[in-house]
DNA sequence: TTACGCATGTAAGAGGTTACATGATTTT
DNA sequence: AAAATCATGTAACCTCTTACATGCGTAA
């Protein structure tokens, strides 16, 4: 099994949007793409240089430019040609790791209540988690008309609603269903 | 940022429901938790030996049993000491990569078709987990009365099928929306 | 001018997968 | 007897994070 370099892509499909230094590159990770990827520095610089010297991407703006310190890249026409080929393959899931889960599958040797006090910082996260992709539901709401690329940030964030719904809804019901097992257990 | 060693717990929690050889414990991975967890040998049988010279895991069969060759381990109360303080310990998230999404992100480079194609994928795979939880729901729930355990392995369950859900809701509206788009562009 | 944020980067090392090796036991 | 499966393990290697270094521009 060939190991995908998922970095690649996500910069490769990031500068495709227009021009991005590597500081850009990961705000836009942490700003637009964090409910569902993320990039760290130590992979963002070193993974640039690389497809620059593949002839993936090339420098946008001239480095006499003043002012600017920011070397910021776009895409040649071969890193399109890769990015297009990279999105007509099949996708590979990433392995899952879910802590509170494995937490939640052995809290019998705490007991309810240490449970419900995780899950219940697992709502709170959650809840913020919906505020911000509210947010940019309605931000992009607006742009559908003009934009073709909203249809797809808009599925994006469509799921990440859905699936932070259907945390909460778990959550309310865990939390009850732990409470009376709590007291159940006191009363006996 | 300390980084946690996240399958030591995983391997200290599957002992701590019984006698477990790191064959058992990659199993355990496969059939019970896999929808939320995932462990390979490399990780697993490195760590068994390390935990055992940290006095948290010990060997259950003494190694003269004839006939099974398997080496199964148990915790100690040491090693169950370090599961309940784990446990109590707040949880903290998988940075996210869902490379689905990632495609649909940049998928108005490919065109509705591509991403169509993707999200029927995600959707056959999403089909058949559901299926298996469903029957991990049932075995469960028989045991609710007699396991004080089988509270919690229902709770991972039962977020396992609420996103399952969820995810497939948003494949079929998804899927949909997609069509409409691609159709109102070829007579366009 | 000191301090703080911007911006680019690197080194060390943790964490993790894969592929292979080995031998025993069971099945065909 | 051959093939498949059980079971334990390791070596190589990749991925990725963290922490630090560096220097520039700008605000106090």
């Amino acid at each position: 099994m060939e190991r995908t370099n998922r970095t690649k892509f996500a910069v490769l499909g990031i500068l495709s949007m227009g021009p991005h230094s590597g500081y850009d590159v990961k705000k836009f990770c942490e700003e637009v793409l964090a409910y569902f990827w993320h990039e760290s520095y130590g992979q963002i610089y070193p993974l640039l240089h690389t497809l620059e010297s593949e002839g993936l991407i090339r420098k946008s703006r001239p480095t006499d430019t003043t002012k600017d310190r920011r070397v910021a890249y776009v895409v040649t026409a071969a890193g399109k040609k890769d990015l297009a080929a990279w999105l007509e393959r099949p996708f590979s899931e990433q392995a899952p790791r879910n802590e509170l889960l494995l937490k939640v599958f052995f809290s019998n040797l705490a007991g309810p209540n240490v449970a419900i006090r995780q899950i219940d910082d697992y709502r709170a996260a959650q809840k913020m988690l919906q505020k911000v992709l509210k947010e940019a539901q309605a931000n992009i709401e607006k742009e559908l008309d003009q934009n073709p690329d909203a249809i797809y940030w808009q599925l994006t964030v469509d799921l990440g609603l859905r699936l932070s719904n259907a945390r909460l809804a778990w959550c309310r019901e865990a939390i009850q269903k732990l409470q009376r097992a709590a007291t159940r257990k006191s009363n006996s």
